[in-house]
DNA sequence: ATAGGGTTAG
């Protein structure tokens, strides 16, 4: 054996007499640094960092070098970008402040590691030392201050970043814009990322998806299709990311059309086989209300993960069918698929729509007990509502009270609604002030409140509640309807009169209400919250948007199919009662999903059981 | 060395 260290000259060819793993075991086991300390141990070191494959070699390489007082810039670079690339970031950290003057490289790879496994006020703090100490951030820092930004929702920090970025002279870097982009989005501002799109010169798949996904995820559903569109038309080519989003908007839209499409799209361009793609697929054709096209697709995916599992028996959950829910969880237990807090979240809130407390009660005992799982927000939440949904109010609110977590106005939201399906004005006084105080710009909360009092015939305290929301300056939501005719969605508000077609669809109402009443229709003025004439509150019902919506479909569809609508608020008590009346007299299958579910009319039925 | 992502209560 030749010796290890020689001149710097006979240093490659010394080392190349060694092989890979020889090398390792001496650096590794010899014992003490009582050898001298030159280059040659540098460069073994250097070289075993590079092939350093596992945490547990790092740690001794690391110590190693340590006791070897090894001290090179070059060294501990390589021992934080390693210490990074093993989810260690905290150690990676460690290791830079050993340095005395990390280059930009490392203070990029660190913010990058905080940034990646979002830790993203740990990776501002440094991005603003690194500021501080007078080292510009370059167009490998920019993209990973962003995603701080985007994962925290701040603009205003965000917009700080921008300025500095176009500073820096990094606002035509590729990456930069997609990450400032994504920024704007994930912060709800479509029309800045929008701007940001619309002044790049150069558009790659990535910055295309990132515009796309934020119209997705900021509900802007219609500029996602056409985004997408535009998209493929300029020659850029979709992938597995970008077609996720469009499929979440499609499902947004309730386009089932597109939506079956997409999915011939998706076969065509062989992301069939993806799991993520099927299962965003599935979802889709659950939220355009076809159930069956779901199941089969199911059904036919190979390697289901617990998320493709979890959206299944999320889908039957909103369609009401809850005991089919429990079956495919059975399946996927057998299946020896692992739940996790999300799939019984959706197991929890399928029993809360389908009334099955007991099994419900069972799910969340045996959550924690069987596997192992303590339950989250989401969790008790799904479990106030079902109580509360299923009338035992005053366990409902024994469970808020004793959770761990701290209930928000959603979970205290469930419990109010229960108040005004069983009529319990006194335990809703008591309640709502705790809910205006914890979310008082919220309008659904104080037109439950107010539709509690109106049951009762407190027509003050309803006039007292509508000018309560007159004075917070509650955040209405207009009501809207959409419906996909021609490969077009159509969308209606209430009283919404800009429709080509208005004409014909409001004289179909007026001729249908006539038949409507004969087979026992009663307009729920009390849905009404304005102070208007007994008349005027009938007329102000009759063209709810759901309604507008129906009648559009009732004239341009053929007859005997089905007519799917999609809102996107709660459906009104009224247009819930006279929508099962209309499936009946014009004997159509009407699908309806609103906020929270579906409901499935037929001759004068709806599948939620008026249990909604 | 870098950006975009499927299921989730009301």
């Amino acid at each position: 054996m030749r010796p290890i260290f020689g001149l710097r000259t006979n240093l490659v060819l010394n080392i190349h007499c060694f092989s890979n793993s020889k090398l390792q075991r001496i650096f590794i086991t010899s014992s003490s640094p009582k050898q001298p300390i030159n280059d040659v141990t540098l460069l073994i070191a250097s070289d075993e960092l590079q092939r350093c494959t596992s945490l547990t070699t790092l740690r001794k390489l690391h110590a190693k070098i340590f006791s070897y007082g090894l001290y090179h810039t070059s060294l501990w670079t390589k021992i934080a970008a390693l210490y990074v690339s093993f989810e260690r970031v905290d150690a990676a950290k460690f290791a830079f402040e050993f340095l005395s003057n990390p280059s930009s490289y490392l203070w990029n790879i660190l913010i990058r590691g905080y940034a990646t496994h979002g830790f993203f006020g740990q990776s501002l703090g440094l991005y603003r030392e690194m500021m501080q100490k007078g080292l510009k951030p370059d167009k490998f820092t920019f993209p990973f201050a962003l995603k701080c930004c985007a994962g925290l929702s701040d603009l205003n920090v965000g917009r700080l970043v921008h300025q500095h970025l176009v500073c820096c002279g990094c606002s035509h870097d590729v990456f930069v814009t997609a990450a400032l982009l994504d920024m704007y989005a994930k912060c709800s501002h479509t029309e800045a990322a929008r701007l940001v799109f619309d002044k790049m010169s150069v558009r790659d798949v990535v910055c295309w998806t990132s515009m796309i996904s934020g119209y997705a995820h900021n509900g802007c559903n219609s500029e996602t299709m056409v985004f997408f569109d535009l998209m493929r038309a300029s020659g850029v080519q979709s992938n597995r990311v970008s077609i996720l989003s469009v499929l979440l908007a499609c499902g947004n839209l309730g386009a089932l059309r597109k939506g079956e499409w997409l999915h011939s799209y998706v076969i065509q361009t062989g992301f069939e086989h993806d799991i993520l793609v099927a299962t965003a697929v599935m979802d889709m054709y659950t939220k355009c209300g076809s159930l069956e096209l779901a199941r089969r697709l199911f059904d036919d995916t190979p390697g289901k993960d617990v998320v493709c599992w979890s959206a299944m028996i999320a889908s039957y959950g909103i369609h009401g069918q809850g005991r089919k829910s429990l079956d495919v969880f059975n399946d996927m237990l057998r299946a020896k698929v692992k739940p996790n807090h999300v799939t019984f979240t959706c197991i929890l809130s399928s029993c809360s729509h389908s009334g099955l407390l007991e099994q419900g009660k069972k799910c969340f005992e045996s959550m924690a007990k069987d596997f192992g799982i303590s339950p989250q927000l989401n969790n008790y939440a799904c479990m106030v509502d079902l109580l509360s949904r299923s009338g035992q109010l005053s366990e409902a609110e024994e469970l808020i009270q004793n959770m761990p977590v701290e209930a928000d106005a959603s979970i205290w939201g469930s419990l109010l609604g229960a108040c005004r399906i069983y009529g319990n004005l006194d335990l809703a006084e008591r309640i709502a002030d705790r809910i205006f105080e914890l979310d008082p710009f919220h309008a659904g909360y104080h037109v439950l409140l107010s539709n509690i009092y109106a049951a009762k015939s407190r027509w003050k305290e309803v006039e007292r509640v509508r000018r309560m929301m007159v004075r917070r300056g509650t955040n209405k939501v207009q009501g809207l309807s959409l419906i996909e005719f021609n490969n077009v969605v159509h969308k209606f508000g209430v009283r919404d009169r800009s429709h080509p077609q208005s004409n014909k669809i409001y004289d179909l109402l007026d001729e249908l209400v006539g038949p409507m009443k004969r087979l026992g229709y009663v307009p729920l003025i009390d849905f009404v919250l304005h102070d208007i004439e007994e008349e005027a509150k009938e007329e102000a019902l009759l063209y709810h948007s759901e309604k507008l919506a129906i009648a559009f479909g009732l004239i341009n569809t053929p007859p005997g199919t089905p007519i799917r609508v999609t809102k996107n608020l709660r459906i009104c008590g009224d247009c819930h009662n006279a929508i099962k009346i209309i499936s009946r007299i014009v004997n159509r299958i009407i699908i309806v999903r609103d906020m929270y579910r579906f409901h499935h009319f037929e001759d004068g039925h709806c599948s939620c059981g008026d249990y909604w």
